[in-house]
DNA sequence: ATGCCAGCATGTTGCTGA
């Protein structure tokens, strides 16, 4: 069974929910990871959501981050925030469990299972301010906290808007923001070292040479000039990785009228 | 060196984002 997983960054999904609903019915994909959703939970327009066929799950804070997960599958909620640092009140960590239908299973008897997770890494600029810092802690408790999942020998995807562009390939000028808490060598250093753990970026997996950009900024013009920069990840564990069958990015959704800074970026895993 | 754009709340201006 081929199942389709995306993560999009929205940039307020009450702002974006026509956008999404039309994207939904589009591209049809299974499980999807939503970022800055901008609300509060009870304020995510679950309706419109469920009657498209999708099981909704969020962490939402009141105007900044707030991430989702949905599902066309039987979803839980295993975490509703990153291990690590308990006095962190910002909402940019929601993991789940989906079920995927018993007929996929390999052979446990059960339906077999897909760990997944929606993150919103901080940004961090500016990088002289406490926000860098935050970004760098943030992290350091993912590369623990995947260790951990790690350990669990599962299949797992992680998608998300993590605020990294990986290398200067993913840069459209990467000289320009050398400096930036998005390309600088410390952050690229940091997000190596969850990389190195173990898990596969899915995207860059399939496509070695494409630019694979996720965000355009709104200003100077950078959309029309392709002046983008890839920043939205799906990192997956080696078990989900052995089964990674095609990954890309859906430049459609950031060409409309209104759109968010980010499109969403997908792939595909034969389970 | 700054603003360029966009969304939101503290709302007709300021904060945040990337």
């Amino acid at each position: 069974m081929m199942v389709r997983l995306a993560t999009w960054n929205v940039n307020s999904l009450k702002a974006r929910i026509g956008h999404l609903t039309d994207w939904l019915r589009d591209a049809k994909p299974d499980v999807v990871m939503l970022q800055e959703i901008k609300c509060l939970e009870e304020a995510v327009p679950r309706l419109e959501l469920e009657d498209l066929g999708y099981n909704v799950a969020a962490v939402g804070q009141k105007s900044y981050n707030g991430v989702a997960l949905l599902s066309r599958h039987p979803l839980t909620v295993e975490r509703r925030a990153l291990p690590g640092d308990e006095g962190d009140v910002q909402a940019r960590y929601i993991e789940g469990l989906v079920e995927l239908p018993a007929e996929t299973s390999d052979g446990g008897g059960g339906g077999a299972v897909l760990r997944v997770a929606s993150i919103y890494l901080p940004n961090g600029n500016p990088v002289d301010s406490e926000k860098y810092p935050y970004k760098l802690a943030w992290l350091d408790r993912l590369r623990a906290h995947v260790a951990d999942l790690l350990t669990l020998e599962e299949r797992f995807v992680l998608g998300g808007d993590y605020n990294i562009a990986p290398t200067d390939e993913d840069v459209y000028d990467p000289v320009g923001w050398r400096d930036d808490a998005l390309c600088r060598l410390e952050s690229r250093l940091h997000y190596r070292a969850v990389i190195n753990l173990g898990l596969t970026d899915a995207y860059r997996a399939m496509e070695p040479q494409g630019p694979g950009y996720s965000f355009w900024d709104y200003q100077a013009g950078c959309w029309p000039r392709d002046e983008g920069l890839r920043i939205d990840h799906l990192l997956l564990s080696p078990q989900a990785a052995d089964r990674l069958k095609a990954a890309g990015v859906d430049r459609g959704p950031r060409g409309k009228d209104r759109p968010s800074d980010h499109t969403p970026v997908w792939c595909e895993l034969d389970l």
